[in-house]
RNA sequence: GGGCGGGUGGUGGAAUGGCAGACACGAGGGACUUAAAAUCCCUUGAGUUUUAAAGCUCGUGAGGGUUCGACUCCCUCCCCGCCCA
């Protein structure tokens, strides 16, 4: 009987299929597991890198399934998205039809895989009755004042006359046209996610099960820092600059302050001065850099003088008031007050303006001159020049300065967010339409609940025009007022497909309800998501953003839980030839030759084999035959014994009873056992787990089997055999979340009913584990020179006095003196001798 | 520049204070075969002593430290990757 993978892998495909294994049963009382993973963008065809994400969550709810859960495991598409419109554009098929063809390739790759889910809870988010959904949530937040509009700055490409997501502009330059980009202001819809801050860092503490990787960059982002905001004045006027610092206890070392090029306040300062000009053109200058070339610290620090000063408000002195390229407006207020003395950058531009340098920290043991300074002095030290504040610690001295501020009403302790609004506008086609009116009678108004969903038109023209497609489409933007009734505009952007990506786990628990989002119901009793896989890509912004709406659901009673994933696993990228695999480097591996080759069974076993499933791992086509190997091993193995092991009479084994090598193979069963179900439960280590089978494989491959007399009746060889028969069983039991073709055709070949997901995951003899005998290494000075074969159960005692006696080591004594003797149980002996 | 990973044979990796290199790939040798493929068996970190059996020395990016004992813990430094600036 050969190992026809290709006829056993449709087979229990379609098994699956049919018997609903992971159909989710909502009435089930067992306890409930939610395995997800991300869903994919539908992009064409799959590689085996892409395989790894698929293929561990199919072994993890296959897994779950034979412990017992309830499990739903189910898929989805994220189906708006830039490379369908890129590809229509250049001439390509219509979006929709792509992204239709394509779900279909994938499908069946999935399929192939021998990956399985819930098929009856696809979601894709393109279709009219998803993105309904998505649209009403805009609505929900619109009416909670979470959604506005205002004017921000978007990256341009004047060549494509196009706005660009971040992600497409690649070192400055539109990744399809290599032109630079510049930045636009244009009215942009915005999440206000800042809003949720704080509670979005203080519960990642609550994510015990989220790498810890993924949660510092999470909170990186997030970027809270405390500090305080303190007003200067205007001189001359009552006006007050409000500035951002966290180091209060610099206040007395100002001697200068800077502006964002961007703050509104410049304008109103130098119209009608000599300035104006200057300053206007230095503006327009730095506004074209980019954010990295203004902010890298290589970069040559630039500004220019207003003309204006400001006044210090603890100790009055007049500072002049600059506009600089590295003062950002996305950090504080937009505003920087300047301590040369004690900040690197504000260093750099004092030195290069001769603007004043003032100290106010001195180190401790040793003393700064503001004459000859190489560089900011930015350690803890003792102020210095700073009023009544002199001679304390300066980290000691931040809330006493605070405390001051306060009591003379000139600022206040307060914390700065690095994060932003989420902004949500896309001036493109292949989104969902944001649901939103312009009415010249009443302004901007929401599209009612109850006309969503707002449908996006099938026939435009995809050349871009620096508009979204959908402006030129009058049937679309002309439409009336849900307010008046009167002619009004339709809104002609689409959204961010993160919002897509945002909630589309809630959705899969009711996919098909068209009266609500979802049922709330269900909802509450599968979520959390127990266990979400996926690449770690998405650390930052589509967890953030999943995190964020699930919140914000919870805040208005859509939901009962704060967080929508209670643990998180982050795959490592499969590389080929040190390289991701992308068609641009040419490096894909397929998996569709693989599979015809050696089988779904066989990459799966390698992919999984490969690394631990977190780290990134070195693609090795080679490295297949390995895993294809000990496949047909394992067939053969089990075939060329299915009679017996179907006939031969069962009993239970005798520990007692056994002899040598049943005994061993016993031992090793057992502890094959143990050590698989442990490396699972170990954040997944697969690849060990495997290379505990394997090794069980080639002990019991070597194992004489004794069949022909166990068909007598010798008790014995009875028990022999049944203790083969057992690691054969546990073997295929172990192994079939892995490679569950093999298994399932395996299991039945040797006359068990189908289906191997309905056994029980094995549990193991821990009497059995321990071996009667064990070779203990004996070392001298921490070298091995020697090693006792003893009893497992032996004393210090009698180890101390048996190593003793071990000729080498008598050797290796003599003439020395024994300082110390230390016997570790079970593992070795070390004698230290001089 | 900051944060987080990581650095172990020819390769992927194993060992989280106790025999470094499990398991697998590759390579070399052998068996079977007219031959090849497939399969099976043996060898395989480096150096070195010995006719051999069997040993010895070195070895986990570099250097130092703690310890009876360090891939593992601590300090300093170098290199690679990812994320952020």
């Amino acid at each position: 009987m050969e190992y026809k993978f290709n006829e056993i892998e449709p087979k229990w495909q379609s098994v699956w299929d049919k018997s609903g294994l992971f159909r989710m049963d909502e009435n089930s009382d067992k306890e409930k597991f939610y395995c997800l993973v991300m869903f994919p963008y539908p992009s064409g065809t799959l590689h085996v890198g892409h395989g790894r994400n698929y293929i561990i969550g199919d072994v993890v709810a296959r897994y779950k399934i034979m412990k017992g859960y309830n499990v739903l495991s189910p898929i989805g598409w994220d189906a708006f998205g830039l490379p369908a419109e890129n590809a229509a554009i250049k001439g390509g098929q219509h979006p929709s039809l792509s992204t239709k063809n394509n779900i279909a390739i994938m499908r069946e790759q999935l399929n192939r895989w021998g990956v399985g889910y819930d098929w009856d809870r696809e979601v894709t988010s393109c279709n009219e009755d998803y993105y309904k959904w998505t649209q009403w949530i805009f609505l929900q937040l619109y009416e909670n004042d979470l959604a506005y509009r205002k004017k921000a700055p978007v990256n341009w490409c004047p060549s494509c006359a196009t706005v660009l997501a971040n992600e497409q502009v690649v070192d400055d330059v539109c990744e399809r046209c290599d032109t630079n980009v510049v930045q636009r202001d244009l009215e942009q819809w915005f999440f206000r996610i800042s809003k949720y801050s704080e509670i979005l860092l203080d519960d990642l503490k609550s994510l015990d099960e989220w790498p810890d990787k993924v949660k510092t960059m999470q909170a990186n982002w997030i970027g809270r820092s405390e500090g305080a905001t303190i007003n200067f004045t205007l001189e001359g006027t009552d006006k007050i600059v409000k500035c951002f610092t966290t180091r209060s206890d610099t206040i007395y070392g100002v001697t200068y302050m800077s502006l964002a090029p961007e703050h509104p306040l410049i304008k109103e300062l130098v119209t009608g001065t000599d300035y104006e000009t200057p300053v206007q053109d230095f503006i327009d200058r730095i506004i074209k850099q980019s954010r990295i070339e203004r902010t890298d610290e290589g970069t040559e620090k630039e500004g220019i003088f207003t003309g204006k000063y400001v006044i210090n408000p603890v100790n009055g002195e007049k500072c002049p008031l600059w506009v600089a390229n590295y003062a950002l407006m996305e950090y504080g207020t937009g505003a920087v007050m300047a301590v040369p003395a004690h900040d690197q950058r504000d260093f750099e531009f004092a030195k290069k303006y001769n603007l004043p340098i003032k100290v106010v920290i001195q180190p401790q043991d040793s003393s700064i001159d503001p004459e000859v300074m190489k560089e900011a002095y930015v350690d803890d030290g003792i102020q210095v020049n700073s009023g009544e504040f002199d001679g304390l610690n300066n980290r000691a001295a931040i809330p006493k300065f605070i405390e001051f501020f306060k009591e003379k009403e000139i600022g206040d302790g307060s914390i700065n967010y690095r994060l932003r609004d989420w902004l949500i506008s896309r001036q493109r086609y292949w989104g969902a339409p944001i649901p939103m009116v312009y009415c010249k009678k009443c302004g901007i108004v929401p599209v009612k609940e109850d006309s969503l969903p707002v449908v996006l038109p099938e026939h435009v023209e995809f050349k871009p025009r620096g508009k979204s497609p959908l402006a030129e489409i009058d049937e679309f933007v002309n439409t009336s007022c849900p307010v008046c009734g009167d002619p009004a505009e339709r809104e002609t952007d689409t959204m961010d497909t993160f919002v897509d990506s945002s909630w589309y786990y809630l959705r899969y628990l009711s996919p098909n309800d068209d009266k609500s989002i979802f049922d709330k119901e269900i909802v509450n009793k599968w979520l959390p998501v127990d266990q979400y896989i996926g690449g770690i890509e998405h650390a930052i912004l589509h967890l953030l953003y999943s995190r964020f709406i699930t919140k914000v659901f919870k805040d208005i009673g859509l939901i009962e839980f704060n967080e929508p994933f209670k643990n998180l696993f982050t795959q490592g990228m499969i590389v080929k030839d040190g390289n991701k695999m992308s068609k641009s480097k040419g490096n894909v591996v397929s998996p569709d030759e693989l599979i015809e080759k050696y089988g779904a069974d066989t990459q799966r076993l390698y992919t999984l084999f490969i690394s631990p499933p977190q780290r990134d791992a070195e693609w090795n086509d080679r490295g297949v035959i390995g895993s294809s190997r000990f496949l047909k091993r394992l067939w053969l193995l089990v075939v060329s014994h299915k009679d017996a092991i179907k006939s031969i009479e069962r009993c239970s084994i005798d520990l007692e009873k056994l002899d040598g090598a049943s005994k061993e193979l016993y031992r090793k069963t057992n502890v094959t056992i143990k050590k698989v179900t442990e490396d699972i439960e170990r954040s997944w280590h697969f690849n060990t787990a495997i290379a505990a089978i394997m090794e069980l494989l080639n002990v019991a491959e070597s194992f004489a089997v004794p069949v022909s007399s166990a068909k007598g009746d010798g008790c014995e060889d009875l028990q022999g055999f049944n203790v083969f028969r057992e690691c054969i069983e546990s073997m295929i039991v172990l192994l079939a979340p892995l490679v569950p073709h093999i298994c399932e055709e395996l299991w039945e070949v040797t006359g068990h009913n189908p289906t191997i997901f309905n056994e029980e995951w094995p549990t193991y003899n821990e009497n059995a584990i321990e071996a009667d005998e064990i070779e203990i290494p004996i070392q001298v000075n921490g070298k091995v020179r020697s090693r006792l074969t003893v009893p497992a159960d032996v004393s210090d005692e009698e180890l101390k006095s048996l190593t003793l006696e071990d000729i080498k080591i008598k050797e290796f004594l003599s003439g020395k003196e024994i300082k110390k003797f230390i016997v570790i149980q079970k593992k070795l002996v070390n004698i230290v001798a001089k």
